[in-house]
DNA sequence: CGCTCACCTAGAACAAGTTTCAGAGTTGAT
DNA sequence: ATCAACTCTGAAACTTGTTCTAGGTGAGCG
């Protein structure tokens, strides 16, 4: 007795696998649809997969997001979860992206209000935190994921450290950074990153994550060596 | 048909389960011993399990360390190898903490030579970074245990937190740091494991560590305010 | 109308981490 | 020497991520 979600279907994209990796993996199964826009029925069962997991996430954390619960919870089969998202990781990860684009257009709404670059970067960041804060669970299943992420994750572990680094430089009002300032930018992803996982694992605590936060913000010398107003 | 290094027993320390955790998991099954001893067989018995574990991790890295295989291959029944870690990432844990004190006694014999603590920091750095690159597979394996591990782990990763700034501190040459310094050794240190993890996961190449520890090194001022003679 | 194709479903099956259990074996104490 | 306590062993069982199989359903099309 199927539930009541299957009535009429669609055919007529390949996969709804996106963002495929072709890194080291060979071509093995995953058809090497480049980017299949996915039907509207489509597109649907991936919201409702990944509110399933940010939900699961939300209590217990990472163990709690089990995949057969996230398939029933979402209303498809298990074979149908993973033909959207390869692995748990790979969901979970794809959850953090979802979280991440929510973010950023929440910041593009109000940005900080810092007056140097280091400021409204570090404000930018501590907001994140208190929004992390809120869904703790969350924020562990989706960082350890991130963390966990092997190579066959690249794509789309690289495609959150984009997002994360077009948040920084938002922050920073930056159009045209220079060399060294990225590599200032990835030492702040670095160590928010990084705080982040000792505070989910409750090796140090809310102050000292801003401490930090404030100290590689301050420290990086986010100002230009020569201010950038000839973009 | 036991195999044959089973003759004589020990029995008189409650657990080697060292470091027992404590923090929010209830004293469920594990005995409180605070500092359990360990027999020399036991002891043996350890040094087994950890160099199979290494040994596994140096081919195949994380996923290659199967249980039941380190168990084979340390002599060591599958229920014993849980009482001596009481999970993979236990154990992986324990045997990163196990490679840090052999990679500080080397350094100790050997230290950096440069110029400035920043110097020597960003040298001792990358001369661990190139002991990881002789063996990518264990380093794999370590650290993805160290990011992945949740709360009941917190007391490993601790120690291993501690053996790293133990390092730093080592190669600044600095006794008595203030709390800024401090701060700003835990973004070294977050960074160092974040472009690691990046690195591992091919998402950074090995001269992009290299910029980004010269970078955070460079920048973190690890000059003290006044110069520290007074230890 | 019936064919074909891609997608979906239900469910079994498999793999590896973890737990459990009964039975020895060892050691120190009485 | 016997006893009690503890640890180790061997093997099965359980859990959860992942894969596989068989069958069903809708859409375009001859």
């Amino acid at each position: 007795m199927p539930t009541e979600a299957n009535r009429d279907e669609e055919a007529r994209a390949a996969t709804p696998d996106r963002a495929g990796g072709a890194a080291t993996t060979g071509a093995g199964t995953a058809p090497p649809a480049p980017a299949s826009p996915l039907t509207e029925r489509q597109e649907a069962r991936r919201r409702r997969i990944l509110r399933a997991c940010a939900r699961l996430a939300g209590r217990g954390g990472f163990d709690a997001v089990q995949m057969r619960e996230v398939a029933e919870s979402s209303q498809v089969a298990l074979g149908t979860l993973y033909r959207y998202f390869p692995s748990k990781i790979h969901l979970l990860v794809a959850t953090m992206q979802d979280q991440l684009e929510t973010l950023h257009g929440t910041l593009r709404k109000e940005p900080p209000a810092g007056e140097s670059p280091a400021e409204r970067v570090a404000e930018t960041l501590m907001r994140a935190f208190r929004a992390l804060q809120r869904e703790p669970h969350l924020a562990d299943a989706m960082v350890r994921a991130l963390t966990f992420a092997d190579r066959s994750v690249s794509p789309e572990v690289d495609q959150v450290s984009r997002q994360t680094t077009a948040i920084i430089l938002d922050a920073m009002e930056l159009a045209d950074p220079t060399p060294g300032q990225l590599s200032a930018v990835r030492v702040i992803e670095h160590t928010w990153h990084s705080a982040l996982i000792a505070w989910l694992s409750g090796r140090a605590s809310i102050s000292q994550v801003r401490i930090d936060m404030e100290t590689v913000c301050r420290l990086m010398d986010l100002t230009a060596p020569r201010s950038a107003d000839d973009a």
